[in-house]
DNA sequence: AAGGTCATGTAAGCGGTTACATGATTGC
DNA sequence: GCAATCATGTAACCGCTTACATGACCTT
């Protein structure tokens, strides 16, 4: 799985610019996969030479012309391929984890503090995704149970996450019981 | 994060051939870190030309010889620094979940059986790190920490997968409700 | 006047994977 | 005899990020 799938399936829904596709991959697909612009145009135009997209120029008023592609037979059939491809591992790289791992060489506030920040960062994930769940509840089934995985991964997430930071805070007063 | 400063930690709790930081990315940092041998190699070699750490060749018995690399002072500095930037954004990238998404053109037991691998490989993880746990009860605190926040997070992954897997299954079975 | 949004693109470089190359030893 | 484990390394390539470059319009 690449940026191309990605961007093919987007435009399996329907026709997009480049800039409404970097949208998408910041929400609602942020949370399981994200790209630049520095990827994105570059694959547009790579995927509009390979003749899998075409592209049609918009004319806008008060705001810029924009490149809106669509999906083409050939397209299709890639987009196909590799929904057809064996199924790749989930990619998780977590520099808290690692910091975590490596605790022994840092205080417990240091920790105390990445904890809270990654706890507040999943609960604003959190919050996007329930609220789209609300505004949006006639999304494909598929869409659906995604976003509901999506839902209950994160909420997990911050529940690990605040436990973890409990027992933190546990062991720092049991190792100093006169409270500072 | 990347893999200079994992490297560094790990040198940082004992001195280290390349292939045994293989072994332990694999395990137990391969739930949030991994890097393969055409990382591993080429940045240890990177990090003595550097002075961050120092090599020696240890001879061994009917097996061959191997590069044991030894933190440095440098190093030392140098794995404070990455513990003193600012912490990294957790990157979560998912096969499974982009399928999911795209679920409108695809089977429904094609994302079952997408699903039910997923399931597999989730517990599979978590055996081997509660495992760990069990074998291990004197880790460093932070350590401790590090693994039961992993265990939690794939437990919790496990079953909002399997929670997806039910709500597909009461789905199909819904639209077909004769049963096949 | 400044900053945000909409909009498209390029270039340098990084960090990584995959595949290749080599070779001894051990267990089935 | 074959595969697995132990052990180190290189080369080609990929996919992506960051920073740069440009510019109109809209709101404060």
């Amino acid at each position: 799985m690449n940026s191309q799938d990605v961007i093919l399936g987007l435009l399996h829904k329907r026709p997009l610019s480049g800039y409404e596709i970097k949208g998408l991959f910041e929400f609602p697909l942020g949370f399981f996969f994200d790209a630049s612009f520095g990827t994105i145009y570059p694959t547009l135009a790579k995927l509009e030479s390979s003749g899998f997209i075409s592209k049609e120029s918009v004319v806008q008023d008060n705001r810029p012309n924009k490149n809106v592609y669509r999906l083409t037979e050939a397209g299709r059939n890639r987009f196909r391929e590799y929904m057809n491809s064996p199924l790749e591992q989930d990619l998780y790289r977590s520099d808290l984890l690692v910091r975590l791992f490596f605790a022994e060489f840092v205080g417990t506030d240091r920790l105390a503090e990445w904890l809270t920040s990654e706890i507040e960062e999943a609960k604003r994930q959190l919050k996007q995704l329930e609220d789209l769940r609300i505004a949006e509840p006639d999304m494909p089934s598929g869409s659906w149970l995604c976003l509901q995985v999506g839902i209950d991964l994160i909420r997990a997430k911050a529940k690990a996450l605040e436990e973890g930071l409990k027992r933190l805070q546990a062991e720092r007063s049991a190792s100093s019981p006169d409270g500072n």
